[in-house]
This record gives structure tokens, sequence and C-alpha cells, in this order.
DNA sequence: CAAATATATTGTAAAAAATACAATAAGCAA
DNA sequence: TTGCTTATTGTATTTTTTACAATATATTTG
């Protein structure tokens, strides 16, 4: 290579993921127990460096899949991180992504450098290395603006939910209360949300109507133009 | 450095600058006329490889001042681009930036290797090196989004400007049109957008009132939960 | 079995926002 | 004075949002 070029190309990128989990507690973040330097012994978002060989997006999923055991999920892009001295081996530039999904259909194990895997209430999230806990605020932020304009929270319930579990839901993420008729009439106005017949069972009180989402439906409306919003 | 190591800090990374402007003509991107390998004699976004002892905002804001002498300009980053292949030297991942300038407000001149700058209309531009048409798209899909929930666009006008500008700047950029009384009984709605007291003048038909953008109130109303909303 | 407990479900009126639609006004130029 | 060009304004209708509380249905308890 160009001795001139020789100069820039000593980074290295990583990536790092922000999957945030959800279950009846609440809502979820997913650490790492890192077992590898630097930061060894401390909780810290599932990230490594990428290897040169592979896509970005590709070793967004891999990482993931390498340190968690996770993968099949859908992972987004959200921003890069870049300040000069956030790594302390050298000059590394941090490409966050974010995840969504409902912890009781996946199961996180520890897996290469990563001594434990856990899932921490979105609250109650310790300090962490490197520039994380920006990127974990940057991603709840995201979180939010996504869940307000896609349909994306209802992959966080069974796949037969109930309206109040819906919105339970979004009162978590988007940490605000909503009128719970208002809530289920703007709900029920999307018809892209259907009633199952069924009902819950083994509850010691009314029994809710239990609901699904219907993807092929939203689909077709939001190519003719429709917008979600709650 | 550890030899496990050394394999990941051969990336480079560059930025890629979207500087969008406007004009009476309409919406423009800003583009360069490479004088250096590779794909040297295109036209691409003005980018380049960024040093590695300096912040990645302010390579963004470097990069740009060297290529094409802008300066003092607000860019928001938009998404990092890392496909294997995608640029010819080795492995670059390019962080994409954007910016909104008005274009009488500043002016373009080439420097460093970039041979020429030149403002190319929206719907005019060449085929782009690398993935630079791609990273265009990106950007232009981003800068309608900001546009209905950011006030940016009366940074494109003149301090003083009629409801018609602007109204012509958001039929331009959304690419869509709008209803006069309702776009005019919508924007005087927001009282950040005041009544200079002015007319125009020097035109050959009847003068419109100048407005002009308060962003103090605006700035006010965003911390009380105002939301902006085209 | 009646009462208590717990959550689910539903409607309506008022206010606010969005939409559709066209006539008149104010300059300049011929 | 007339014609040309763009600026400006209002109203009725529809749609959406908001605020607000009583009743229903299941289980558990006494």
């Amino acid at each position: 290579m160009d001795l001139n070029l020789q100069k820039y190309f000593q980074a290295a990128v990583s990536v790092d993921n922000v999957v945030f989990g959800f279950d009846e507690t609440g809502l979820n973040v997913l650490l790492i127990y890192r077992g590898a330097d630097p930061y060894r012994n401390c909780w810290a978002l599932p990230g490594d460096l990428i290897s040169l060989d592979t896509n970005l997006d590709t070793s967004a999923v891999t990482v993931l899949q390498n340190l968690t055991g996770l993968q099949h999920l859908y992972m987004d892009q959200i921003r890069t991180f870049g300040r000069v001295d956030r790594h302390p081996y050298g000059r590394v530039f941090t490409v966050a992504y974010f995840a969504l999904i409902k912890i009781e259909d996946y199961r996180v194990s520890a897996q290469s450098w990563a001594e434990e895997a856990a899932w921490f209430p979105i609250h109650d999230v310790p300090d962490l290395p490197f520039d994380h806990n920006e990127i974990l605020e940057f991603a709840k932020e995201q979180l939010k603006m996504k869940i307000r304009k896609q349909p994306i929270g209802f992959e966080l319930l069974p796949k037969h939910f109930t309206l109040s579990e819906l919105q339970r839901l979004y009162e978590a993420i988007l940490d605000e209360e909503f009128d719970v008729r208002n809530f289920r009439k703007k709900i029920l106005s999307m018809d892209f949300i259907a009633d199952t017949g069924l009902k819950q069972n083994a509850v010691t009180h009314r029994p809710a109507k239990l609901y699904k989402y219907n993807a092929r439906k939203y689909n077709k409306l939001i190519t003719s133009g429709f917008d979600f919003d709650l």
C-alpha cells in the first residue's frame, strides 16, 4: 500500500449492540460481563472489534451471537461513536446497533470471552466502560422514537396479547401514561390488530380478550401511505 | 501492539458529507470533482479518509472545509456504510453526515485534491463513485424526516422571507404540494414566526409581507413539550 | 353462596385539528 | 384604464383528540 495511505489504515471498528428485552417486569437491556481486557470484569454492552472481511451489518449480528448466543434478531444501526480516546488500545470507532426482543423467546448464554450475559432493568444499569452509557442513552431515545412510528411493539408480546399488556408495554417504554379508553380506541381503530376470539384463562379476575397483530395487513397499509403513530 | 489485535487495526474511516443547499432554483446537493485516486475525474460527495488523531464529528467539519472551503455549518451524522468492497484500496468504513445551507450565504471553492465544487439540482445528480448514490438517497430520506420535525427549513431562507417562499421550500424538499390557505394557517399558528412589518419591494406584482423566524421562542416552546410538525 | 377483590370493557360530549374550497387585494406594466 | 401576476384571507365540514366513570366478568374469601 502507498505509504501516504498507510497512516489512515490503522483504525479498528467495533460494534456495540443495545438489545432491549421486554417481559412482565418491564424493559431490560442485555449486558455481558467482560472476561477480556480492556475493562475486564465489568458489565458492558455486548460488543467487539470486527473482522475486516465481513460486511458491517453482518458483523453486528455475528458479534452478538458470538457473545450471547442470540441469533435471528433484526438489528438496526443507530449511530457511530468516534471520540479519539474512547478506547485504550488505539483508535476504535464503534457502530452501535439496537434490537428489540421478547425475553422469553430467547435464551441468552455467555460465550467466547463473555463470562456472563444478563438482563438489567432499564432503570437499573450500572456504570459501563468506554462510552457505553452514552450509547445506551442514545439507543433509548431511538427506541422511543421508533416505537411511536413503527409497530415494533407487537414483537415484544406473545403472539396473542391483551390490550392491557400492550398498554403496559407502551407505558413502560415511553415512560408515559395513557388513558385506558382512548388507548384502546386508537389501537382498535388500526385494523391490523384483530380479536382472536380467545380469552385469557387461569387469571384471578375477569379474563381479557386476546388480540393478535396482523403484519400482512399492516404492510399493505404502509405501502398505501398509512402512518402508524401512537 | 498485541499481535492478536494487529489484524483489527487495519481499517480506515472516511466521512462523506451530503450538503444540501437551497436557492430559488430549489434543492441542490454539493459535489466535488475528484482530482485524486481512486475514481479520479468523477463527481462525488465531498468526503475523505480521516486522520486518526481527530474526533469523528470534528473530522466531518474538517474534511468538508478542506475540500470545499465551507465552514461553520452544523453537521449531523446520519449513518455509517461498511460494505466490504465499497473502497478499492482496502477496508474503509464511511460515516455519512449531512448539512443544510442557504446557498447564497456561502461561497464554495474547491480546495486540496478537489478540482471543482459545484451545486447539482437534486433531481439531476450523475452516477457517483463508491456507494455515494446510496448515501445520497439515504440522506434525502433523512432530510425529509427532519424537515417535518424540526424547524430547519428556516435556515434555508433569508432572514426575512415571505410565506410563499417558505411554502415553495417545503414543497421542493418534501416533493408534495400544500394548500395555500391551510399552509399559511398552520405556519402562522406557530407563534415563533413573526411578521416583520416589512414588505417585498422591486417585485412586479403585489408585494408580500416579510416574516422572520424567532429561534428563541421556538426553543422555549420545545422545552415545554411543543412538537413542530408540518 | 354472598361478598369482596381484581382487572376488563365500554360511550359520549367537547375541543382541537385537518381538510376542502374561491374570491378579492395590491402592486406593476402596457 | 386594463391586464397581468402574485398575495392574502374565511368558513363550513370532517376528522381526530381529549377528558372523563360506570358496569361487567372472572376468581377468591368468608
